[in-house]
RNA sequence: GGGCGCAUAGCUCAGCGGUUAGAGCAUUCGCCUUACACGCGAAAGGUCCUCUGUUCGAAUCAGAGUGCGCCCACCA
């Protein structure tokens, strides 16, 4: 009896979250033509608008941690709402490749069955990576599908779906095309673990304290960290209006090195900071972007770049007898021989010199700048685009403070790195054509993009060929997601006019409906910590590609901390599995938390108690609904019952007019991205105006045997009424106990609570 | 070095010019009242960081200070 009792009072989240998910997939909700009869699409546009979402697609290599859980609720709530008030609404639902970030996950996996991707061959590390993604992508959909994502999985897109690699090499072909990039020698981020060049983006500082070394060149002093460097110099530089090397300026000086006597020139150059060490720099173009620059204001003057560190960070031929010594042995072994030698000043070294390090973010290895070719987007043109769009307003940001970031960052943006010497990616469609043999071939430099392999170069017809093997920075493909994925759904008449047209730029001469109708999307909402990788990205591209913004607003949502403010990370054993969670306490008191007490913008606490707290409510909802529907009238029916033939008591009234500012306020916070807001008003209406109060006033009439008939049917209406509406009004943010209760009603007006409409 | 944000109840945060400053969690007290003890009813808890100004009126706007945090750039 008691067992009985208690398993009523519970609402069975278990039992019944998969049912319901299959319920709307089965239902075909998802999809925004859902009702909408034939091709007629156009006009039903018109009735409602239209409402999309490109959901920013998770990477295929690891199951969904809680940040993903923040992303499909915050979308999820729009969607849902906004399907609700009755428009054409799509949330097209990915999956990252994620090239670099994937790659390394599965380089640790090597590595604990004690292997490395340098013993597999290309061919057979791709495919051994694609097979793990596909396994990871498996599971994440259903992961998607258990926190109760209502996207349209028809839609689903892979960043390695033959169609959408098709539109990035179209992207590529344009740009080049149009002269945005180039190949050249350039100072870039080298990772001596990963082997492989990195954006500026993916590089982190580390504090460290290294000696600082006082070496002499002949009669100048100059302070360095690194003087393993040494053999690369070319140049000493100082400040123009430096008066102690005035006399040297424009001069080569005899000097003493390791490795016998040489001639260095003294330079000038304005960047040179006259208080630092002695005033004078050693200059080393091939392993510091900053003395890379010099040279490039003094190419005249003084010779290139000398690579003295190879790529596996370990000294050249150039270093005379240190050749082979790693970069920090050799440190160590040339200060102590110069010293010897007297070529280095030991009593002036200062010990505890501290100063920023670059490292891998992803492996934490130091950073070994290093000279290399490789690819680039001539960027600023293109930014100058992107931040005019969003001071015209075509994109918005909802946070004033993210804008400013924007802004900042464009004017001081760099062209971008696109190549990567990592296999896991998209390859880059590039040849080289070593012959060069006339000049519409030496205008390009001898490349030739080409996705498919060429024997001949189309310009020259030389035959001596090289193939470029690096992949794209994953960015760069995912910069071209909103537009790739909405042109990629086209069934027909596009995909066949892509694959003829080969190369052809004007895919977007073709519109497809899901491009025409949702191109640009209503929201961009993903996590703050990708602004610059990936949403400047979009913009940028998305308006070279296209002409037009791929977004009008974008809503940038914290990181997920602990109740400590900490970082959830594997290593602080902080973090909380979204799934285990989902399985201990139903997804829609996963949900709730991760909206209610949190604000736009900003980091999101989360801990087990918070979701437990809703869970709380969760319980509360089923309750109150077994009340309301356990005292209705055998013959009661909504549609049956007049208004005007009800006696409304004051408390009848005042629960009325507070169901009407709850559903304008929830329904104005939402749109204007103030979801906890809506979700706050929406729990504290619920249960502390109309279960507290109005419920329990009702009672007195349900349960008096003086009530009359018109007093019953009259607060059976009410309860009833109030609680539909509440239930429409929790859907978005609680999307599986709000069906289950509606899925019971006596009379219910449509199949599901999902394809209702909002309340009036 | 450049830029930005935050400071409100024990904790996490709302509120951002107008009654007595709110919520969730935690705390205390009373209740197994026929929807719910994952509940109900009540209570306690706040110089809204400090100072100065603007205003009829400031937690809310401005300036200065203090503390905390973040982003960008990295100079040998």
């Amino acid at each position: 009896m008691i067992l009985n009792k208690y398993m009523q009072t519970r609402y069975p989240f278990k039992e019944l979250e998969d049912k319901i998910y299959q319920l709307w997939e089965k239902g075909g909700y998802f999809k925004p033509d859902f009702g909408k009869k034939g091709p007629s699409r156009k006009t039903d546009l018109k009735k409602g608008g239209r409402f999309c979402i490109i959901m920013p697609p998770p990477n295929a290599n690891a199951p969904l941690h809680i940040g993903h859980a923040v992303f499909v609720t915050l979308e999820d709530i729009m969607i849902r709402y906004h399907r609700m008030k009755g428009k054409t609404t799509l949330w097209l639902p990915g999956a990252d490749h994620a090239g670099f970030e994937t790659q390394v996950v599965f380089e640790k996996q090597l590595e604990k069955k004690g292997q490395s991707r340098f013993q597999f061959s290309r061919e057979v590390l791709y495919k051994m990576i694609w097979d793990f993604t596909q396994k990871n992508k498996k599971v994440m959909e259903g992961q998607l599908k258990k926190l109760g994502a209502s996207c349209d999985w028809s839609r689903e897109k892979f960043t390695l779906d033959p169609d959408i690699i098709k539109i990035v090499y179209q992207t590529f072909e344009k740009l080049f095309d149009d002269g945005l990039i180039y190949r050249g020698k350039r100072v870039i981020n080298w990772c001596v673990k990963h082997q492989t060049s990195l954006s500026d983006l993916e590089v982190k500082y580390e504090e460290r304290i290294d000696p600082l070394f006082y070496i002499k060149y002949g009669p100048i002093e100059l302070a360095t960290v690194r003087p393993e460097t040494k053999f690369g110099d070319t140049a000493i530089a100082v400040n123009p209006k430096d008066k102690r090397y005035k006399k040297y300026l424009g001069k080569e000086i005899e000097i003493k090195t390791l490795l016998g006597p040489a001639k260095i020139k003294v330079i000038a150059d304005e960047t040179i900071d006259m208080e630092f060490g002695t005033g004078a720099v050693k200059i080393t173009p091939a392993h510091d972007a900053a003395d890379f620059e010099v040279w490039q204001r003094h190419k005249s003057e003084i010779p290139g770049p000398k690579i003295v560190i190879d790529k596996f960070g370990r000294l050249n031929k150039r270093a005379g007898q240190y050749k082979g010594l790693k970069v920090k042995e050799a440190r160590q072994k040339i200060a102590e021989d110069m010293a010897k030698k007297g070529l280095l000043n030991p009593s002036k070294t200062d010990h505890n010199y501290k100063h920023n390090v670059a490292v891998c973010y992803k492996c934490g290895t130091t950073i070994e700048p290093l000279i290399s070719d490789q690819l680039f987007i001539k960027i600023k043109p293109l930014a100058e685009k992107a931040m005019t769009a969003v001071k015209k307003g075509e994109v918005k940001f909802t946070s004033k403070h993210f804008e400013k970031i924007f802004f900042h960052w464009l004017k001081n943006i760099k062209d971008w790195n696109i190549s990567r010497q990592i296999v896991w990616g998209i390859k880059i469609p590039l040849w080289y054509c070593q012959e060069k043999k006339n000049k519409k071939c030496r205008d390009k430099n001898g490349l030739i993009v080409s996705d498919k392999k060429i024997k001949q170069c189309p310009y020259c017809r030389g035959e001596k060929l090289i193939e470029e093997t690096d992949t794209f920075d994953t960015w760069f493909s995912s910069g071209q997601w909103p537009f790739a994925t909405l042109l990629s759904q086209s069934r027909s008449s596009l995909k066949l006019k892509v694959q003829s047209s080969k190369f052809r730029k004007n895919i977007f001469n073709y519109t497809t409906s899901d491009f025409e109708t949702f191109y640009p999307t209503s929201v961009m909402e993903t996590g703050w910590d990708i602004l610059f990788f990936w949403v400047v990205r979009m913009i940028i591209l998305g308006i070279y590609m296209t002409g037009r913004v791929p977004f009008k607003h974008i809503y940038l949502h914290g990181l997920v901390r602990d109740k400590d403010r900490q970082k959830m990370s594997k290593s602080k054993g902080n973090v909380i599995d979204p799934l285990g969670v989902v399985e201990l306490y139903g997804a829609d008191a996963l949900r709730m938390a991760l909206v209610f007490g949190t604000s736009a913008q900003k980091d999101i606490i989360m801990s087990e108690d918070k979701i437990a707290a809703q869970q709380r409510f969760v319980t509360k909802i089923w309750n109150a609904s077994r009340f309301i529907l356990g005292n209705l009238d055998k013959n009661f029916n909504p549609s049956k019952i007049r208004q005007q033939n009800l006696r409304l008591t004051k408390n009848d009234k005042w629960i009325l007019k507070e169901l009407k500012n709850t559903t304008k306020k929830a329904a104005k916070d939402i749109e204007e991205f103030h979801f906890h807001r809506a979700a706050e008003e929406t729990y504290h209406f619920f249960w502390h105006k109309f279960c507290d109060k109005t419920l329990e006033d009702v009672k007195k009439r349900l349960y008096s045997k003086t009530s009359t008939l018109k007093d019953r049917q009259t607060s059976q209406w009410v309860i009833y009424k109030v609680l539909v509406d509440s239930l429409k009004l929790l859907h978005p943010f609680m999307p599986f106990i709000t069906e289950a209760v509606y899925q019971k009603l006596p009379h219910k007006p449509k199949k599901a609570l999902i394809i209702e409409d909002w309340p009036k």
